[in-house]
DNA sequence: TCAAAAGTGTTCGCTATACACCCATGG
DNA sequence: CCATGGGTGTATAGCGAACACTTTTGA
């Protein structure tokens, strides 16, 4: 039997973090899952996630978790949800505190963990173990809130990108068209791109410019009072 | 010494809610505060909260405790932020799921404890205990995004209200100050108002028309895809 | 009669949107 | 030479912001 080390005089529920990764390929939202090797929901795919270390905050936990499935170190997380139904684990009470991440998906490594991983197109998501498809739609919920306010989908850019690539990432985040035109005189004009020398040819046609995001006049601009607003 | 009965192989943290409750007195808004009757912050000031019971939510707990403070079933209430700082309660690990609620003021009865409740006006909240500075701006924040695409506001207000109260309360959310023309437009625009035929004098001065929220119309045109925005 | 709040419309500028043609490249 | 995607400007409508005078009432 194992042995029980840690005694409280009231239950305590288990907390964990779980942390909904997301990328971008140049077309399609994706997202990564891991297959689980043992029950309950064994070979079911769910989000990495894991108990939270007593002296680390939450915030830790689910950048150690993403660290351990992607090699990634500094990537953007947000908060965006706890979730406590008491039964939502099916073995003890467990509380989770969920967090999306968004990474470049061309520099994801294999994680250290030997679990298998894979990205999914966000419309071809399987049915996922314990509550996680309700987290995944709050996940894609808020992440729709938040790119109206932050310029966060340059977290899933690389540091050099096309206008195109910019408004795809935006249609598939936001499930609408834009046209290129308005899309791209909007996006200028908030100042906070620049263009480079560079070019780029993508596909089978035209060359097309390059931009950068300038995090830095975004911090200025902030600081004034700036709100930025898609 | 007290019996420690619950027993677990690795460490938990304690979970509590804790709750941020916010009414309007028709000029300023408020939060309702609790003083602090025994060790840590003894005397100091702090939010409503408690430990999550085994079977309930962490939604079912912010309830329970809005309940016995004020007396008040059925409040709004949303989840803003899980604070997990590993060092934030001095006594042990301690996270905390908190939510605010938007509460009519009038129709806040005095808790069930003895503990002493007070209503603050928020530039006037003393030192908190624990970390609950931080919590209450950042429930303000929350509070501020929440506003300009739902329609909560009325959650504070009485029924029948006038214009002028409900553009009050938005500038004590907001912190500006708005056209009374413009801001009682923009208001009726959204088709959510309905036109009472009574009539208040609130002030020293000429009578004036209330108006009350219709949940239902609301309701209706979110289905149909209506964004508010304010 | 004075102070305080309520009621009420118009103008202007900006932003969002709708929309079409030409060019460069690779197959 | 054809298909694909890139680059670019203008016209219109709707919304947000600015703005002043008159009325009622109670002190």
């Amino acid at each position: 039997m194992e042995e029980l080390k840690y005694h409280y005089k009231y239950p305590h529920p288990s907390v964990t973090t779980d942390c909904v990764i997301f990328g971008f390929d140049g077309v399609e939202l994706k997202v990564l899952l891991i297959e689980r090797g043992v029950e309950p929901f064994k070979g079911r795919w769910a989000f990495p996630g894991g108990f939270i270390k007593m002296d680390e905050s939450a915030e830790e936990g689910a950048l150690r978790e993403l660290q351990e499935e992607t090699g990634l170190t500094g990537a953007y997380i947000k908060q965006f949800h706890a979730f406590t139904d008491p039964n939502r684990d099916p073995r003890e009470r467990v509380i989770t505190i969920a967090y999306y991440a968004l990474v470049r998906i061309q520099d994801v490594k294999g994680g250290d963990d030997a679990a298998k991983a894979q990205w999914f197109d966000l419309d071809e998501v399987p049915a996922l173990a314990f509550d996680h498809d309700r987290i995944l739609r709050n996940a894609m919920q808020e992440l729709r809130k938040q790119i109206h306010f932050e310029p966060i989908g340059f977290e899933l850019l690389p540091e050099k990108f096309t206008m195109s690539a910019l408004q795809h990432l935006y249609e598939a985040i936001l499930d609408v068209k834009f046209d290129r035109r308005n899309f791209s005189k909007k996006m200028l004009h908030f100042g906070l791109l620049d263009l480079l020398e560079e070019k780029a040819k993508v596909s089978q046609a035209k060359e097309s410019v390059l931009y950068t995001f300038n995090a830095e006049r975004y911090n200025e601009m902030k600081q004034k009072g700036f709100r930025l607003e898609f």
